[in-house]
DNA sequence: CGGTAGGGATAGGGTTCT
DNA sequence: TAGAACCCTATCCCTACC
């Protein structure tokens, strides 16, 4: 067919299977596409896709699940580093499903406290930076041990008992967020 | 607190760049923005944009110059259509009855004048619809021949002349556009 | 090319900036 | 309000690999 001219297929996943990709997922696992769409259980709902639709539709679950709490955080940190270089090719959209950029970079933790801080320098939230934004911070430039998000927690408190931070009531949100005294 | 901030410099489209797209899409189609971008012809015109810009600057391109008033269609059909329908699909065939914005569910058409009628109704715009904006209608919701254009063009006339349609003539514009009699 | 993984491309809705 | 540039997400495509 060398016209094409207004055809589109795009069909949407329906929640009936998107909970039935999720139920193959849970009985049968991830990576078994064929499988899940060889069941009869979800054959019926999942009769016009494939092995590979469902595979990139659960790429996308995965995905945005993932990113509930990092896509704040992310732009907070897009808004905060300066412009990229002058913007080549690879600068589309497919860079933010991969991993961000090079783990390779990351520093070694020396002090937590520190670290904090810049942070929340780095992020240059107007409003201060709540719990997750600096995690995620934490998270994406340091190479960080399985209990990263109890320790700084517990740094955030103390700094902000007795020490340079401030903690951000809302009044319109439950999230506190913290900034610099000084 | 105004900071300094980091501007972006918001890369305008030479003349030259914009030619190098047309040309482009001229040459290898709409939709091939990577093939546009790979075309030693184009590329070094074109080096510091990505494939995702061609498309957008074909889009900004597209609305304003070929297309003025299919912006407007479809923010009237965004109007008219917004409550996204309480989710209540029958088990024949889903697809086919949800999401009217998929074009896979294009009615065949029928009756056309019955269709122009429901998109005048549909579109529900309280001056009336013009042409453009009932063609698109169809557009997008059916399954057109090549020539719809002309074919509804013929039936608005004669709708309008003694039909159920009456034109409407505005002060300020140049347009003609459509309504109800009844 | 049977199936999967993952990079990539595209369309279209949104957002931001002016 | 509008237009241009840009961002985000869902879907689909391509290729390497086994």
């Amino acid at each position: 067919e060398g016209e094409g001219e207004f055809s589109f297929q795009s069909s949407k996943w329906t929640p009936e299977e998107e909970a039935a990709l999720k139920a193959g997922v849970l009985k049968h696992g991830t990576g078994k596409w064929r499988t899940i769409l060889s069941d009869p259980h979800f054959s019926s709902v999942l009769k016009s896709r494939s092995n590979v639709d469902l595979k990139d539709k659960w790429r996308n679950i995965s995905v945005t699940a993932l990113w509930g709490s990092r896509k704040k955080a992310k732009l907070a940190l897009k808004r905060a580093l300066p412009p990229p270089p002058p913007k080549h090719d690879d600068d589309n959209n497919t860079r933010a499903l991969t991993s961000p950029r090079t783990h390779a970079s990351k520093k070694s933790i020396t002090s937590l406290d520190k670290i904090i801080l810049e942070a929340i320098t780095n992020l240059k939230e107007p409003r201060g930076s709540d719990r997750t934004s600096i995690f995620i911070y934490v998270e994406e430039n340091f190479k960080t041990p399985p209990n990263m998000k109890r320790h700084v927690a517990v740094r955030l408190k103390h700094l902000s008992s007795n020490g340079p931070l401030v903690k951000i009531k809302h009044k319109y949100r439950f999230s506190t967020n913290f900034t610099s005294a000084g």
